[in-house]
DNA sequence: GACGATATAG
């Protein structure tokens, strides 16, 4: 039987796909036992090649289980590096060819420091030389491993072993040395041997630059490259994105367009997140016809973009009508609708999708118990929380990080266990963030701490003196007091210490444009319209009861937030604005960089009764939906 | 006998 296979044992891969290719029914002459095995395949697969080799007695056969490695280090499925060692280990005198395919097993199992080891006990050892293959496979494991110093050494033995001309190597090393932070390094290897380049070099350079943020450099060498593809153009794409430059990717995408080049996943998946980043809607579904149209397959990547883009752009009714209907999930799909459903207010959602997402069987992680404690503190969920903080600490082990203990002394703090919530600050292991002190004073503000309030408000004064908010609070509180000297006097600090506020702008889409809001803005083109609507929302909305919420209290320190800033809120302008463009039964939607001004909610509230629109709007942190007079927040936030 | 480069989620 084993005579009838001739040259079996040298065909590769690609040889195996075309037969697959040209004959259906695989020979049953050939009964080879990895013949059956697709170009990729997964584990399960070879582990039935694995127990075929054995049942026809050649487990111990040189020249078939290399062959098992290669197809381990390529399979579709992760990797147990167990399961390959044991494969290696059986084999008397690994060549070459086993080696380096153990090698990038240990990278595909996510153990490159193993592979390292590998790679060094195989050039002390003698018995067989590392070729240009183990060169490669392990300068990708250095990468991995963001082993620099091994990485270098390699690099001399890529000089002792002459493969420096090899294209493969000199890109590996590039790619070491921009995942290492070394891009000068890599610009050295990119530039030593022109002739030895090709469009991934390109790639690489171009990708170490983005990674270090000088997409300027990255943008010159797209343009002076002799070809690009589809990578190249993925590359600088997402570059754009990562460093903000939105506009420029949309530009880059449009190009791409009309050179008639099919955009890949990972190009659409970097725009849907620009868009998310922007809480552009109309610019998100246009990325989403665009997927539908070239009939992109809903994979869990692609579907996880889509899901997040629309929670951000907030339209979450639509986000959760996407996750529903993904035929594939990842963990990253169930994070996110969490996340997502936490910070549009719908606190029971999310948590009922997080016991789901148990029972399915998944391992959450520092992420997953984000949205779960953002949950909790939307929902005013205390003793929720304090159970969900406990399990992640003590069932799943995951250290808690500054942003869960955000959530938890938010959460704490807002329900008016404003103590609890100093003590867990306290408790701390790390220094804490001045944010975790502003959200107790808040409290403070609200509940009616003062003293705590005036020792907090004095030492995060300290913490950050630039920070303007702390200024406002602290004074606050002393208004509360009634200490009108320590008022003036915080008030003078602040316009000493020359503490800027940051500057808040609101953006809103209409008829496929961004415009831009910032606070007494009059640069937009329609500003006159505008600031007639203000005046008729003013009166309308009088009308309807409502009084400017600037209280007697505060009255001493807000006089000129009450003139300008209130409003003239960049929000009002939006929504001013929004009205002028939408009709009765339209939505709204706004995105904000700062969180929402009580006046500015109570407006908005009362403005989609009156007017009769719905108002979306994404704060700094969360979302406002405004319909009939109230908001889905229920005024806490 | 095989190698390399791009993406997202708080």
């Amino acid at each position: 039987m084993l005579l009838c296979r001739p040259n079996f044992f040298f065909w590769t891969s690609k040889q195996r796909l075309n037969f697959h290719l040209f004959s259906t029914v695989p020979n049953p002459r050939l009964p080879s036992p990895l013949s059956s095995l697709p170009p990729t395949p997964g584990i399960t697969q070879i582990k039935q090649a694995h127990a075929r080799t054995i049942v026809f007695g050649l487990a111990n056969d040189g020249r078939i289980t290399p062959h098992l490695l290669a197809f381990l280090a390529i399979s579709s499925s992760s990797l147990p590096s167990d399961y390959a060692l044991s494969i290696y280990n059986s084999i008397p005198h690994p060549s070459v060819f086993a080696t380096n395919n153990m090698i990038r097993c240990f990278v595909k199992g996510d153990l490159p420091r193993h592979s390292i080891s590998l790679y060094s006990h195989m050039c002390r050892s003698f018995e067989v030389a590392p070729n240009k293959h183990t060169l490669t496979f392990v300068l990708q494991a250095c990468s991995n491993a963001l082993a620099i110093r091994e990485g270098a050494q390699v690099q001399t033995h890529v000089i002792k072993l002459g493969f420096v001309k090899d294209v493969f190597v000199r890109n590996a090393l590039i790619h070491l040395y921009c995942t290492c932070c070394r891009v000068e390094s890599a610009k050295q290897v990119f530039d030593e041997v022109p002739s030895s380049r090709d469009v991934v070099s390109w790639n690489s350079m171009i990708a170490g630059f983005v990674r270090h943020g000088q997409i300027s450099d990255a943008q010159k060498l797209f343009v002076e490259m002799p070809e690009k593809d589809v990578i190249s153009w993925g590359t600088i794409i997402s570059g754009c994105v990562q460093n903000g430059e939105l506009e420029k990717a949309l530009d880059y995408f449009k190009e791409l367009g009309e050179q008639k080049l099919r955009p890949n996943e990972a190009i659409l998946v970097s725009l849907l997140a620009a868009a998310a980043q922007l809480g552009t809607l109309e610019y998100g579904k246009m990325i989403h016809s665009i997927a539908d149209s070239l009939r992109f397959p809903m994979t869990a990547s692609l579907g996880t973009a889509l899901v997040d883009m629309y929670a951000k752009c907030g339209c979450i009714d639509e986000s959760r009508f996407l996750f529903d209907r993904m035929p594939e999930k990842d963990k990253w799909s169930w994070n996110v609708m969490i996340c997502g459903l936490a910070t549009h207010g719908l606190g029971q959602e999310a948590l009922a999708l997080f016991e789901k997402f148990l029972t399915q069987g998944f391992h959450p992680i520092n992420v997953t118990f984000i949205g779960v404690l953002t949950a909790c503190s939307r929902a005013g969920l205390v003793s929720e929380g304090r159970h969900f903080f406990k399990l992640m600490t003590d069932t799943y082990g995951i250290e808690p990080e500054m942003e869960h203990y955000g959530c938890m002394v938010d959460l704490l703090s807002r329900a008016g266990f404003v103590y609890d919530a100093v003590e867990m600050i306290n408790r701390m292991p790390a220094p804490p963030d001045p944010v975790l002190w502003a959200s107790v004073l808040g409290s403070c503000q609200v509940h009616g701490f003062a003293e705590l309030g005036e020792e907090i408000g004095n030492k995060l004064i300290q913490m950050d003196p630039t920070h303007n908010g702390h200024y406002v609070q602290l004074a606050r509180i002393f208004a509360r007091l009634r200490k009108w000297e320590d008022v003036s006097k915080v008030r003078r600090l602040m316009a000493e210490r020359n503490s800027n506020k940051v500057a808040g702008w609101s953006l809103i889409e209409a008829e496929g444009r961004v415009h831009q809001f910032v606070a007494g803005d009059k640069e937009h083109e329609r500003t006159t319209e505008i600031y007639k609507m203000l005046e008729i929302i003013g009166v309308r909305i009088a009308a309807a009861g409502y009084s400017a919420n600037v209280t007697s209290v505060l009255h001493d320190i807000e006089e000129e937030e009450k003139e300008n800033a209130i409003k003239e809120h960049s929000e009002r302008l939006a929504i001013a604005f929004g009205l002028l463009v939408t009709k009765v039964g339209d939505c709204i939607r706004i995105i904000k960089n700062l969180r929402v001004c009580g006046d500015c909610h109570e407006v908005s509230k009362i403005i989609s009764q009156v007017f009769e629109r719905e108002i979306i709007v994404r704060d700094g942190s969360r979302f406002h939906h405004f319909k009939n007079g109230s908001c889905s927040c229920q005024d806490y936030w």
